[in-house]
DNA sequence: ACCAGAATAGACTGATCAGTCGGTTTATAT
DNA sequence: ATATAAACCGACTGATCAGTCTATTCTGGT
């Protein structure tokens, strides 16, 4: 692993147990087994290392869901059931994602909605989500979901998962258990769709 | 107001804008026009402020939910038809706090995820949950509500609730659309409610 | 072999800031 | 009136830490 990822690895770890300002860059450094110059060498402020990490993170996320997500669309055509089976890989593979990925969910979850990240950073962002938006329009448009703004029918959605995320996060165990996962289906794509 | 409260109120402002650790606390002084020593006075040190601040905030909106729930509650019996008006009474009630008062739901919003807060804080804050918990057992002891955790069901509702909310605090115009509100509700109830 | 520039190292510093302290004013009780 | 405590003030400080600087090592191209 380079250097550059060993310092983002220890900043996620710290960042999330003890939030930006009670981690001082020397202990990343520690951490990360790296000297001081060497974490400015790659990132030119401890902002900076924030924002890279915020995008390393989300992107991997962003990449699992659109390797997982494309599954699914070859067992599918344009259909309505196609866009429905789209739709539910990927809130799957979301949560999944997040399970599996815990440590990166908090971090997410923790610094999303601070002060901390550019809006630069959020903005590169937003662009990479372009495809699911248009996945949502087309439902809009077929007249099976709600006919509400897209930008917050995907609010609604995402506000949905991570909902359902942080309380699995607390009890995985329930995740696996049997007919869990087709209720919280059942009650995400009620949120969205007009008729059962 | 008293010297306290205008700290509180600056303190706000300042995390909103700035975050935690780029506000001093010779700036919240400052913009409450109080000396260093006054501020220390009334919070032993800053992170005692912004659980404090975090505590009167959420209070804040709890109380005036439960004002207003209560009214609602004085209209129904116990019956189905009931339990949908108080559940619709506490979710337009937290949408029009929160369009209401903005900088304290951003507050709530930014700092309610991040190592700031205690967890002792949070405790005290659940507690004061327990009514709205209670109306939620009830919906799914009737049937009417999915049969999950109810934490989880809790955890859902306030997830539509807050992405509802970033959205129309972009948009709040829309909020006031034809239509828009008997729409939002419609998916918000059937996220919890078995049928239609 | 040689060069250039990228990566690494870690001691150091200047600025910042949370919190203190000794003192004054204001409020309350007797 | 007087006592007592709570509220208030703001100059000051000790510790912390982001970021610098200079020097050294690695790496890849020619």
């Amino acid at each position: 692993m380079s250097k550059r990822d060993q310092i983002l690895e220890a900043a996620l770890t710290l960042f999330i147990e003890n939030g930006f300002d009670k981690t001082p860059t020397s202990a990343i450094s520690k951490s990360a087994e790296v000297a001081t110059g060497t974490l400015f060498h790659h990132f030119k402020t401890k902002e900076d290392l924030i924002n890279a990490l915020y995008l390393e993170v989300k992107f991997a996320m962003l990449d699992n869901l659109a390797a997982k997500t494309a599954l699914a669309t070859d067992f599918s055509d344009n259909n309505e059931g196609g866009l429905k089976v789209q739709v539910k890989a990927l809130w799957f593979n979301t949560i999944d994602w997040v399970l599996e990925h815990p440590q990166k969910y908090r971090f997410l979850a923790q610094f999303g909605e601070s002060a901390l990240i550019a809006s630069n950073t959020h903005e590169q962002v937003d662009a990479a989500f372009a495809d699911y938006q248009a996945l949502f329009t087309q439902g809009i448009e077929e007249g099976l979901f709600y006919d509400l703004p897209v930008e917050l029918l995907l609010s609604l959605a995402t506000g949905h998962i991570f909902a359902a995320c942080n309380y699995f996060l607390q009890q995985p165990e329930l995740w696996q258990e049997d007919d869990m996962q087709r209720k919280m289906f059942i009650s995400f794509w009620s949120l969205l769709a007009k008729f059962k």
